[in-house]
DNA sequence: TTGACTTCATTGCAAATGCAATGATATTAT
DNA sequence: ATAATATCATTGCATTTGCAATGAAGTCAA
């Protein structure tokens, strides 16, 4: 690491003045970003040492046992994972015995996904962990939480 | 790829009865997480192809400039961010040249980052793209601002 | 039917990432 | 002062990721 060995006070260059206003603090994007990875980190936490369960496996385990006959190219659009991420994910999860792929017998491109038995066991176990975080959160936001939908599925809406 | 050949319909296990019940719509992790994918994506759009900046390069570089005196650890808290990634990301915007290191005079473990000219005229080009995103959002989401920001400040909180 | 084009899932590969280990500096207790 | 412990940034390394390329299958037009 090559640094310039000096006091930093009084040395650097003094940038208030030739930067627009902005207030970091309140930009939103930045904002949703770190509340979204501290919500996900959180929840991941509970199940990830207990279950050896990643977050995207999660995501796509979830996805699988709630939604019948779903698609890579579903799930991408769905949980904006990446196919090829999806796709991998899947392999790792039909390895480990909880789902099992299917090609479509109508569009022979398409794999759908079905849980296996192990796979329900699993998703049933988490999805109360999943709840009881929810609903910490819920307590948190109290009465606002129907606000807060109706905000998330205006900023969730395709158009712009 | 190994696959079970053979049609979906009516052979899959039918998973609904056997897990509880679990609106994944609904699910406010999911959906914060949906949410702040896609800002994050849709304003990386706008200035990555024109400026080569990537969404990590872009935070650093917002706070070093916003926030005087930056250490690693500093940036890692305020942004989600391993330390690590704080590391590389600042190294590569000090090859460019928008940023210096300098150790710090008082303890001399921590690297303070200051931006150069040259990093204050990028990210005066910056902001704004990001100002003018953020606009956008506000339009969207109209009177619901001032619930939007109760709810991030609520979510942000430590405590848990 | 044939051929051009599109859609879907997977895979190769280079780049990015996370975690643990390292080395340097500070702090604390004895 | 010395030793033990803690904090900070970087780096090594194995894993994960994103993007482009591939191959298989479907669609459309002539």
């Amino acid at each position: 690491m090559k640094l310039v060995d000096c006091v930093v006070k009084k040395k650097g260059f003094h940038v208030a003045d030739k930067l627009p206003e902005f207030d970091l603090e309140k930009y939103l994007p930045y904002r949703f970003t770190v509340v979204a990875a501290r919500l996900s980190d959180d929840l991941a936490k509970k199940y990830k040492k207990r279950y050896g369960i990643s977050i995207p496996e999660w995501r796509v385990l979830l996805n699988v046992g709630y939604t019948q006959n779903l698609s890579v190219r579903d799930i991408e659009k769905r949980v904006n994972l990446e196919k090829s991420k999806v796709s991998r994910t899947a392999a790792k999860l039909e390895a480990k015995g909880f789902l099992i792929k299917q090609i479509d017998g109508d569009d022979r491109r398409l794999v759908k996904f079905t849980l296996t038995p192990e796979g329900i066991r699993l998703l049933g176990e988490l999805i109360p962990i999943a709840q009881a975080f929810q609903a910490e959160i819920k307590e948190k936001l109290g009465d606002q939480i129907g606000l807060v939908n109706q905000t998330l599925d205006l900023l969730m809406k395709e158009d712009e």
